[in-house]
DNA sequence: CCTCGGCCTGCAACCGGTTGCAACGACGCG
DNA sequence: CGCGTCGTTGCAACCGGTTGCAGGCCGAGG
């Protein structure tokens, strides 16, 4: 039952102990190759005794299908890119795919990336980044790949698969929503300037302030990161902050947060946050961030499923799947009012 | 330059292309065989215009490599663990290996991923975690496959290599810091009773609080998450607190602290706190947690030598490799009294 | 009883590389 | 000039599978 361990087994082992040749073999493991009841039974016996699985990779040589999947990314250090990891790897195991994990963070040319999945034969790429230039997404599908760009930008003829949310429609969504509770002076606090997600975010907000007859103040620190947001909303209270402020990304909000606190001012009593994303920690009672949520699984299964579609449809017309987001009161904005 | 793009371009074709044998293109990409300038010149060029880079998993039959290293953990909600992943990935890469991510969080017995390892032939295993019992370390060896446990448990005689720090040392250290401070009545807080890191710890800081002459109060969360922490903190403030108290894991603490501050006391104020790690988070402003600090990549960087190590030398006797920890003074304890 | 069709099976070629081996040419040396 | 050596090359077999094809077997139908 276990077999020898030691070894890996082969194909002509078995059809040897099983009396077969090794096509009637490869047919037992090969679903709905025709193979009678008998055979299968004595080569599975023989395949059980001598602890056979067929190798993936020799297979693949043939059928063209490594059922491996390019997992790439380069937010490292943003805890909600763990919740995705989680998410993707079990998303992709339960459907029988492989991450092959690919981490961009010091790339900032596609050639390498694509040379390397390319050499491993990835039957698709899935980039999980909302801060990778989308060049990197289109290098790997002019490579041949099918390829989805999770959390990447939406555009209405999109050259690649994008599952994402509407970002200008998030910034908006943040600005009403501090326009509502009254709040007349309000900020944006973005991430790195180039990243499309910042950018659009921005543009959403500044928008829907401007509708409404208010200047916003708009910030960036530079990078997702809690250091980031910490130090820009220094820079914001050293120069008179305003009254509320929409933080590109929650580990953001957490960074304005911690500002704000120790500073000795209170949120949301003198400040209030709002922040995006939604993360696991957004929740934990010492920060109860009011936040727009992301719906990270549903995204990463949409993800998931276009891969596998695009796998029997490679050239399928790339399309963009967008996520509606939604404010999720908790406790860093002061109550509407009424 | 950069080649057709759509299909895989293969040997044969570079071969034609550069009039030489297949066998002529293959010695050019491998290191160390005789081709002449002549030849590789010739072959390089062909390659180049059509972009030919060698099948790395076709390769793999016949050398018996893939470079392939499974990647394997279950903890996906331990933000530490992001910063594990991204270091292994890097170390990997930058040394032309590729790392298969597995998600075991559901996976309660080993032959499932023992077969997808061996299916996806993995030169290695690195086994990342501080919760999964040495059986799937110990079952990835016993198939075969070089194996190293980092975060796991040290032994005198490991049956698998295993990098790690010495949990027991660090329970003791742990004690000897909040006695030395002068708390007197102390208490631990330990993630899943089952997990040996939380054994272990928890065995060191009793030792060392019972040679002080303290009976210390031993507390169980059940995970190593925050609202295990806090959950258990909170219990332990209904109980009557200890003065402070050790958590064998900094996410842990920071669920402790949430705890303690919610209920209206204050840290290091009315109880202090001592975690273990060092995880980023640790050092957030927010938090400022004082805690053992776990050279986690010095331990990433010895795990992938000694995997690459085994990759020439497989039947080594397996090895132990423990790292020091240090207490990070920050500000969830009194100073030092005078 | 013969024919036809369908189900199984094995043969052999192939997937994209690697490698042992023998042949070949050039070269140095006696 | 003959010989041995070395570096280089192509042939062919092989890695562990898959698959088109043709042939064998069987049962059903005429």
């Amino acid at each position: 039952m276990q077999g020898p361990g030691r070894m890996a087994v082969t194909l002509k082992e078995v059809a040897a102990r099983a009396g077969v040749s090794r096509s009637a073999v490869s047919r037992t493991f090969t679903e709905g190759a025709s193979v009678s009841k008998l055979t299968r039974a004595k080569v599975m016996a023989a395949a059980e005794e001598l602890g056979y699985w067929p190798n993936a990779l020799a297979s693949s040589l043939t059928t063209g299908r490594t059922k491996l999947i390019g997992l790439v990314s380069n937010n490292f250090h943003n805890p909600l890119f763990l919740e995705i990891f989680d998410l993707f790897t079990r998303g992709l195991q339960d459907r029988g795919l492989r991450p092959l994990l690919v981490n961009l963070s010091d790339e900032t040319e596609p050639p390498n990336s694509v040379r390397m999945l390319r050499q491993y034969s990835v039957d698709g790429v899935i980039v999980a980044s909302s801060t990778l230039p989308s060049s990197f997404a289109l290098a790997f599908r002019e490579a041949g790949m099918p390829v989805v760009h999770s959390f990447g930008r939406h555009a209405l003829r999109p050259e690649v698969d994008v599952v994402g949310i509407d970002n200008v429609a998030c910034g908006r969504m943040a600005a009403e929503t501090l326009l509502a509770r009254g709040y007349a002076r309000i900020g944006f606090i973005g991430g790195p300037e180039s990243a499309t997600s910042t950018v659009d975010r921005m543009t959403g907000f500044r928008a829907a302030a401007e509708a409404a007859g208010v200047a916003p103040e708009l910030r960036y620190a530079g990078a997702y990161t809690f250091e980031a947001g910490r130090a820009e909303m220094g820079r914001a209270l050293a120069e008179g902050a305003a009254e509320a402020y929409f933080c590109a990304d929650d580990v953001l909000t957490i960074g304005a947060l911690s500002a704000v606190r120790s500073a000795g001012r209170a949120v949301p009593g003198d400040i209030g946050l709002i922040g995006l994303n939604d993360m696991e920690m957004a929740r934990w009672e010492i920060f109860d961030l009011t936040t727009i949520r992301q719906p990270v699984p549903e995204m990463i299964d949409a993800s998931v499923e276009v891969i596998m579609a695009m796998l029997d449809a490679p050239d399928r017309a790339p399309d963009s799947r967008l996520f509606d987001c939604q404010v999720i009161e908790r406790g860093t904005l002061r109550p509407l009012p009424g």
